[in-house]
DNA sequence: CAGATGGATTGATCTATATCAGTGCATATT
DNA sequence: AATATGCACTGATATAGATCAATCCATCTG
């Protein structure tokens, strides 16, 4: 657990801007119901199918969310930073994880009870629309990724997923990569073998630096138009 | 506008179960701020990118809801059949369409301030709950979605396709089609080529029975298999 | 009624990308 | 030190499904 967060949600300084609407007595309700739990890289937080009890929200590190289909094919639907939380629909519905979280480095993540989340939202009419306007954003990044993924080619999957990884999680066009190839493809729906194609193509076309997990996006307005051309 | 939803919001027969939870007065309050509008098959009840002030609630007919691409293709991502609320996930984000909403059938639609839904979020806490249970079920078909469209094949996808067309929107194993061979391949992602050919083989295995719009499903079991190995 | 329009259908061809089958290299294990 | 394991990378090959090009048929239009 990271120094900063251990003692208390009420001054805890990785805590999600989702409980800013929340009052003293409100904070006090989640922090006798959380736990706070440190994963090494490759570790499972949860697994599709399993059955939900708590929110997680990561204060260090970073997690890949994903789809399994069949055993050998996954799709990351997103990837999770600090300090956010994970949004488990099945929580609302069937008490089901759909999709798993690992962390891809060393990472913490405080647990929270489901249950009180419900309560929140009952006692908590702020709280409510902002959990809404949460949902209502990962629907939309979830719409952007069907859009993404069909009839784009595989180029312009990669270079989308280039500029979301630069845009949304290293917050840099420079970035030390804790993603593998496979990451990197299951993020953009294609094999590994692609992924490592394009990526040479984009490195030779001199759009991006690339040596082993250090990337750099040279040129973001090439990336942009192949992202958007396919 | 049918006979049925013609009158108040407080006796209408044709009233969505998320209004369940709501008193008298709030359902006076939706009341005071919807119209009621037809729309013939084929018209644009939003389109993508509009900005959005209504929840859209569907009494009679069928509407499809699609994110268009580039300018010839589309993406299907769900049908909304009576009686059933459209999810706009930009009312609570960017105040946008993320999605086109056309009829596919002659359609009645009951439209509600946005703002409504805001205040009786804050009002009524159940409403806020089953609101938030809507979301995430959304979420969760987005989610089964993007399952299906990565690492199927087309025969898979459109198993997929009939079935929900049968469990989901006509509740029968026999049903008249209401969509275009072309809306069928938006809804499986494939060209409108590939779905005639798809669908001609699972006449030709006795899967269905296929005439012109009429469609049985003979085979569930042979279907469902289809739908999971791809 | 003739012609136009648009969906459904079929066949032929092309190509993007998966699959397969390796090699090389770094790190972990005994 | 020797071996095993796993990821990164590369080239050759196969193929699913898109694209292209017709034809057919029903409905709409002047």
């Amino acid at each position: 657990m990271g120094k900063l967060a251990n003692l208390s949600c009420l001054g805890c300084l990785k805590r999600s801007e989702i409980f800013n609407s929340l009052i003293e007595s409100e904070l006090e309700m989640i922090d006798c119901h959380r736990v706070s739990v440190n994963y090494s890289a490759g570790e499972i937080l949860f697994k599709q199918g399993t059955p939900c009890y708590n929110f997680t929200c990561i204060t260090s590190g970073m997690v890949k969310l994903y789809i399994e289909h069949d055993d050998h094919h996954k799709t990351i639907v997103g990837l999770v930073r600090p300090v956010d939380y994970i949004f488990v629909p099945g929580a609302y519905v069937d008490q089901r994880h759909h999709f798993t979280a690992v962390a891809c480095e060393p990472t913490t993540a405080c647990l929270i009870d489901t249950h009180i989340f419900r309560d929140l939202v009952r006692l908590n009419p702020q709280f409510a629309n902002d959990f809404i306007t949460k949902l209502s954003n990962q629907a939309i990044a979830l719409l952007d990724r069907i859009s993404g993924f069909s009839h784009k080619h595989i180029f312009g999957r990669m270079a989308e997923t280039l500029l979301y990884l630069a845009n949304h999680i290293y917050k840099s066009n420079i970035f030390d990569l804790t993603l593998s190839r496979q990451d990197l493809a299951d993020l953009s729906d294609m094999t590994k073998e692609s992924a490592i194609r394009v990526l040479k193509k984009f490195k030779d076309d001199g759009i991006i630096r690339l040596e082993s997990n250090h990337i750099e996006i040279i040129n973001t307005t090439m990336l942009e138009s192949v992202s958007r051309t396919g």
